[in-house]
This record gives C-alpha cells, sequence and structure tokens, in this order.
DNA sequence: TTCCAGGCAATAC
DNA sequence: GTATTGCATGGA
C-alpha cells in the first residue's frame, strides 16, 4: 500500500532533492550533506521550520549566512536578541531563538550521529524535529512524520487519524526498505502532494490518489 | 480580512 | 493520559 503511494508520487513529482541547503535542492544526491557545516545548516532549518513555511525559513537562514552567524560558535556565543533579530522571519523567534541555543550547546558536545533519545531531550526538539535532523542531516532511515502526512493517509483511509506519532512511524517504516534515500524522497514527495491537496479545506478534493487505485 | 505553514512545551481537563 | 493553548511572521 504505501509502497504503491510512494511510487505513485514519484511518477507524478520526481525525485525531490530534500533537504535544499543552501537554498538548493539535490535531486539524485544523496551525499548532501557533506560536511559538519552543511549537517548544521539542516538541523537549524529543522528547528526554525516548526509550523512554519519554508519560506519564511529561507529568510531566516539567509540573515543568519548574511551575518555570518549560521555556525555552532556564534550562535552559541551571540546575544539572544541578536539571534531572535535575525531569525524573526521564521515566526515564533523568542521561543526558536532559545531552541537554537539549545541545540547548539548539545551538537558542539556531541561527537558523530546523535540518537533520537538524546535528541528528544533537547528542549524546542520534538519528535518530528528529532526524525527530520536524523533523516536529512544524519542519514539514519528514521521517517517523518508531519501533519500533512497523517492527513494525507486519513484522507487514504489508510490511518484513522488520531494516532500517536510513533504508532504512525512504525506503521509507515514497516512496510518500507529501510533505506534513508527512500525515507528522505517519500517524506518529501507526501509534502509536495500535500501542498496541492491538503493546505485547504476539505482535505483530499480531486487527489489522484484517492480516485480509486487505493479502494 | 482571514487562513495557513515542513511543531513544541506548558497547562488544563 | 488526552485535549487545549500560546507562540509570530509573511504570503495567498
Amino acid at each position: 500500500m504505501l509502497a504503491s503511494i510512494y511510487k505513485k508520487l514519484l511518477e507524478e513529482y520526481d525525485y525531490q532533492g530534500w533537504w535544499p541547503v543552501l537554498n538548493n535542492y539535490h535531486p539524485r544526491d544523496y551525499n548532501t550533506p557533506n560536511n559538519i557545516n552543511e549537517v548544521f545548516e539542516v538541523c537549524v532549518g529543522a528547528i526554525l521550520t516548526q509550523n512554519t513555511n519554508w519560506n519564511n525559513v529561507m529568510k531566516a537562514l539567509s540573515n543568519l549566512v548574511n551575518a555570518g552567524f549560521l555556525s555552532p560558535e556564534k550562535i552559541k556565543d551571540c546575544n539572544i536578541r541578536t539571534l531572535k533579530k535575525l531569525i524573526t522571519p521564521a515566526g515564533y523567534y523568542n521561543q526558536k531563538a532559545g531552541y537554537l541555543k539549545n541545540f547548539t550547546e548539545f551538537f558542539i558536545k556531541k561527537i558523530g550521529t546523535p540518537t533520537r533519545e538524546e535528541l528528544l531531550n533537547i528542549k524546542g526538539v520534538g519528535k518530528e524535529t528529532a526524525d527530520s535532523i536524523l533523516l536529512y542531516a544524519y542519514k539514519v532511515p528514521t521517517f517523518v512524520v508531519d501533519a500533512y502526512t497523517k492527513r494525507m493517509l486519513e484522507s487514504l483511509g489508510v490511518i484513522k487519524g488520531s494516532e500517536d506519532y510513533d504508532v504512525v512511524k512504525d506503521l509507515i517504516e514497516k512496510e518500507l526498505p529501510k533505506d534513508y534515500k527512500l525515507f528522505q524522497e517519500f517524506h518529501a514527495l507526501i509534502v509536495e502532494h500535500a501542498k496541492h491537496y491538503y493546505s485547504k479545506k476539505p482535505y483530499g478534493v480531486n487527489d489522484f490518489l484517492n480516485t480509486g487505485f487505493l479502494k
């Protein structure tokens, strides 16, 4: 079921090349992020994009880059007010500035790939952000369940919609090869698809996935 | 003008 | 244990 959804979405939208680094998507390149700076950038983006559209996140990331602040050392040492100002376009900047400080402190100490547990212990990193960081920054095959994913799967009748995050995550992972490349593409494709069909109510109207092949 | 976005933590029930 | 609420900008 989920494999056929993935296949259909891939046919429709092609490879997405997530996670964007320096504003660039990179379809079929699964080596990105290539270095520690890019890894850090993906993590920062994952925190900034919480309940916020990517366009606003790009503005915040650009501000950080232009100010020379997109590095662990800078974010760790900078004045919190300065940080808030730079990330203002991403919204919730009072909270997110603190979240970035918390994450950066962890990032500087941590050697190698963090565990999900470690990430979840950081104030400001919840399940989706932790999984985004693992999947897109560290290439760990863990699936990212977002609001779009649940919305789409509910509309398609795959889930009820009231399931907990980890239940949906396990359900998806169970039915697919545990491959970080596939997980990256599938999540990105779901977001792309959902922007078309699951952003406005009523959800799922004219979704080509919902017109017969699943039923 | 209203609605929404690639959630999270704190609080209330 | 589950449901609500506050957080905020910028684009459609």
